[in-house]
DNA sequence: CCGTTTTTTTGATCCGGATCAAAGAATTCC
DNA sequence: GGAATTCTTTGATCCGGATCAAAAAAACGG
């Protein structure tokens, strides 16, 4: 398919005129990658910026001893390490793709070019900065002053916005990554959504929630209710 | 003092020209603070950017039982609560005067007016997103997947190296607010500095901190060595 | 400078959640 | 579609660090 296309419907690049986008669309380059495929390492020296184009990505960090703590979960259109970008360096993390799907890559030289002349592409650019500060904010939040059962139930709870705020969904990844993205690991977990069933606030099967009581879920949440 | 003068040293506002400093000097607002006064709480309307002018500042969030996250420590020419700017809506964490100082307020509508037409100041603005958004990796990072030892070695060897790499140096903040920034507690900080005292790796005496085995405690920090 | 308040240290205990191990489900892939 | 791999659950145990309590040390204010 077609980069100048995919790009211009991008929210990033929206008010971008056509002359730009083209541009742009020339030098980037939209490459395949496999299902585990790691797409860069924490460290290595940085180029430019990258953009799910289709399939999903994890942006981790590793401790020494393998435990993992992933950042986010980036979905096609949306743009990943943004910060070499701007500061220069290597790339703050690892990212790995979690599907086969595909990553585009804008060379940093060409992105910060077209920045510098389009000042509406600058704040677009800073807003999603600013959304990622937030996202990091609330994650310093969760790990330092909730524990899991506090952070799970807001997970679903979120999911379940996103699903229009519907009382069954889909876990949208393996439960084994959801842990990791909360902070914990696979078998608290699973022994939380197992406190969550026994007390009647959800019904688990397999990918699939039913939220049973949204108030109780929505308590334990805020801290007002424990679990047990 | 001069607000535009001041503005002018601030690295934010390198080559901005003459004029658009002294439009924002001219709606800037420095007001003072005492120590333990609020600047702003979690969730407040956001309406401007902040930047500390004497004193010190800290960023932090809060449990529903009163634990407390410290996000940043601003010193003098720091801004901070950037993000609003940029996302509108509210403040993101609280903000709290650690000293009697002052605090500068640049309202929102003028300084994105004045960045719309200065896109260096926008890739400024980028550079300082980007390295808070390098900061809160590492301390998602350290919460996650560092115990506290690891984290307090890593910290006193920064403070070391801001100290040009002295082996002496005092510490910059009280005790309690370090274990708080660490995502501890002060009893639990107190321990492991009597471990490290007890391993020979430091001295301690009030806020001076000798180190006396760099190697170790970077060992420590590294997670190559345990303590105890 | 002395009494008061705030910080820091030290000790004892407790608890959330990690780790280790193994069984049970669900996917994946020829 | 059946064997193999990968995920998830469940059970038992362990450990880092929080919490509670109280003494000791510093910092502060009049």
């Amino acid at each position: 398919m077609n980069i100048q296309g995919f790009l211009s419907h991008l929210p990033l690049f929206q008010g971008l005129p056509d002359e730009e986008l083209k541009a742009l669309s020339e030098i980037a380059v939209d490459r395949p990658v496999k299902a585990g495929e790691m797409i860069f390492s924490d460290g290595d020296r940085a180029a430019g910026l990258n953009i799910v184009s289709a399939g999903r990505v994890k942006i981790f960090k590793l401790s020494p001893n393998g435990k993992e703590q992933i950042l986010h979960i980036m979905g096609p259109g949306e743009p990943f390490a943004e910060v070499p970008v701007f500061q220069g360096g290597n790339y703050p993390a690892n990212a790995q793709a979690i599907e086969t799907g595909r990553v585009l890559f804008i060379p940093r030289d060409e992105l910060l070019k077209i920045i510098r002349k389009n000042p509406a592409l600058a704040l677009d650019m800073l807003a999603v900065l600013s959304k990622r500060l937030r996202e990091f904010a609330a994650t310093i939040e969760n790990l330092s002053l909730r524990g899991v059962p506090e952070r799970l139930s807001a997970y679903l709870l979120h999911l379940s916005d996103l699903a229009g705020g519907a009382g069954e969904f889909e876990l949208d990844i393996k439960k084994g990554l959801i842990a990791n993205l909360l902070g914990t690991t696979g078998e608290s977990l699973s022994r939380v959504l197992g406190k969550m069933t026994q007390s009647g606030m959800i019904r688990v099967g397999g990918k699939k929630i039913t939220i049973l009581d949204r108030e109780a879920l929505a308590d334990v949440a805020a801290a007002k209710q424990a679990l047990d």
